[in-house]
RNA sequence: GGCCGGGUGGCAGAGUGGUUAUGCAGGGGCCUGCAAAGCCUCGUACGUCGGUUCAAUUCCGGUCCCGGCCUCCA
């Protein structure tokens, strides 16, 4: 495997410096990105940093190749939020007992965190995302768990009190490297948690005792109980990347004092200079300048973005409000380090269409129209594509993953495969080539973004309905059907050209406003002909 | 209080020491009976005050705002 152009920088939050990204080893470059924890749907703010750390694994495995890149993204399925919704959902099942089970019905915590960790992968999948190399779970290794609590019992870096299991971070002298903070700022303005068992105020819980919970607590050395926040991590990767990691990823918020105290556990345990050489934190959605969150309530479930109902159950009766790909595109319209406004949800419910919807629609028009008879041989033929080492939009990913300026690129490249806006260079004789060439690398581009994974007549077979802001009250379509066939169109369109040639444009435009009415798209040629089409038709018809 | 990050045209959002992305919305034009589609085109923005410089939105300093983290959180 030839290593192409292999200068992908990155910001890494260890050092503060965007950096030259140089893998331990080329051939296995490991990424472990912090996974969710499975109490609930994942809302769209989840959803971003999901995503953009799936463009991340696209662009290494463009480079280092798709064998060359190990990524574990874990589920947590441990938690106390886990047993309080459980706990939660049982209360109410028997208050509501005539209530048909519900959501999940989920009878047990296995199947409460099984169902919410089964959504998280659907919903991802319907952004884009490639499954992850590796998907560890908490519950899954909890013996590692504790064997990895033990050594740093045995080395001095942990002691147990009244039953817990902590973590000495006086024991740890570069804790708060990653945070950039010292631990005698922490505690002097601090809401740190002083317990009295606490050796220091800044210690961490490893093992807590619990009473037994079915499916969420455990045996230990120490008492029945379970782990703390932090370690499953550490655990976890150790078992499954090793004890020193290309990269570790995950938001913002989890830099202290998740990951500086993943770092205190993995170091100590492993007695390694660093966990991860490169460290990556995504900024957070924004709703109205502040930050989108459950506990603020302003939060949007990632599945409302797109479909009207989580129920997955018969996807073709799913209503598909939006194209997921669209929504995709929208939480990379911005660097993924900045904040991310998203707009309010309107009147209807709905969300708004976003600027980049458009977009994705034209790019599909045009492999449709290179598609042949089935629209699709384009896209077929190209299933393998990669983007060259100069593909524009490779080269903006490869500095600190630029996905607004890889959207550009990618317009820019869909105006070259248009043949539109000429300011192509490539004016010298080989204008189709260039277009063609233009064509595949906005294919190519696309992939590395984690576009165009469905083929171009399924993507029009999906197209939702025209929802553009009419006015409206009324609900939104339900999918562009309205019950006028291809022969009532054309006889609509007959009658019209009558009327036009009789100059009688009146009539002509009645019959327009009713096709419009029905979603019937309308364009007259210069031949004189008519073509109509549906909104998720690709095509014109001639009518 | 400590530590980060940010303030760019109507909106969203890149970027750069001098030629000033991109999208959405908007204006004008071609085309059209009218539309639609397509094409062409326009808007010279960078919080504020100083400094460095031939030249700063871009570098430095002050200042004013805004957001995040320090507690569960992507």
């Amino acid at each position: 495997m030839t290593i192409a152009n292999p200068t992908l920088k990155l910001f890494n939050s260890l050092t503060g410096r965007k950096e030259l990204f140089v893998p331990a080893d080329p051939k296995r470059v490991t990424v472990y990105v912090c996974g969710p924890t499975v109490y609930d749907y994942a809302h769209i703010g989840n959803a971003r940093s999901a995503v953009v750390f799936d463009v991340l694994f696209r662009l290494l495995r463009d480079v280092y190749g798709a064998d060359g890149v190990v990524y574990a993204r874990n589920i947590t399925d441990v938690d106390d939020k886990i047993i309080a919704r459980f706990q939660e959902q049982h209360r109410q099942d028997q208050q509501e007992q005539q209530e048909q089970q519900s959501q999940a019905g989920n009878q047990t915590i296995d199947q409460l965190t099984d169902f919410y960790a089964a959504a998280y992968n659907r919903d991802l999948a319907a952004l884009g995302c490639l499954p992850p190399t590796l998907q560890p779970r908490a519950r899954e290794n909890m013996p590692a768990i504790i064997a990895l609590i033990q050594r740093l019992l045995d080395r001095g870096h942990a002691y147990v009190a009244e039953g817990h299991v902590l973590f000495a971070v006086k024991s740890f002298a570069d804790y708060g490297q990653l945070a950039k903070r010292r631990v005698e700022e922490m505690v002097a303005g601090a809401r740190v948690e002083v317990a009295p068992y606490k050796q220091d105020p800044c210690d961490f819980v490893l093992w807590k005792p619990s009473p037994p919970i079915a499916g969420a607590s455990f045996d230990s050395p120490w008492c029945h109980g379970r782990p703390g926040w932090h370690i499953e991590c550490s655990a976890m990767i150790a078992a499954v990347l090793g004890d020193e990691i290309d990269i570790h990823a995950g938001g913002a918020d989890l830099k202290f004092p998740h990951h500086e105290n993943e770092i205190a556990q993995s170091r100590c345990a492993h007695d390694t200079p660093v966990l991860a050489h490169t460290w990556l934190h995504n900024g957070f959605l924004t709703v109205g300048g502040e930050k989108m969150s459950k506990s603020l309530g302003n939060f949007r479930y990632a599945w409302q973005c797109w479909r009207q109902t989580a129920a997955v159950d018969e996807e073709d009766a799913v209503v598909l409000l939006r194209q997921p790909q669209a929504v995709r595109l929208q939480l990379l319209s911005a660097h993924y380090r900045q904040p991310l406004n998203w707009p309010n949800v309107g009147d209807r419910g709905i969300e708004p269409a976003s600027q980049h919807d458009g977009l994705i629609e034209d790019c599909y028009s045009l492999f449709h129209q290179a598609g042949g008879a089935s629209g699709d041989d384009f896209w077929q033929q190209q299933q393998e594509v990669v983007a060259t080492p100069d593909n524009p939009v490779r080269l903006a990913l490869l500095d600190d993953l630029n996905t607004p300026l890889a959207i550009s690129r990618l317009t820019a490249l869909y105006q070259q495969a248009r043949g539109g806006k000429a300011n192509g260079k490539g004016a010298a004789g080989d204008a189709a080539d260039g277009k063609e060439q233009a064509l595949i690398q906005l294919l190519a581009g696309g992939r590395l973004l984690g576009l165009f994974a469905d083929a171009p007549s399924a993507f029009f077979r999906a197209m939702p309905a025209a929802t553009k802001d009419t006015g409206s009250t009324a609900a939104p379509a339900t999918g562009g059907d309205d019950g006028l066939q291809d022969g009532q169109i054309a006889a609509l369109l007959h009658q019209r050209q009558t009327a036009r040639a009789a100059r009688d444009f009146a009539a002509a435009d009645t019959i327009k406003q009713t096709l419009t009415s029905h979603n019937i798209l309308i364009q007259d040629t210069a031949d004189g002909t008519t073509l109509y089409k549906r909104p998720h038709d690709p095509d014109w018809r001639t009518g």
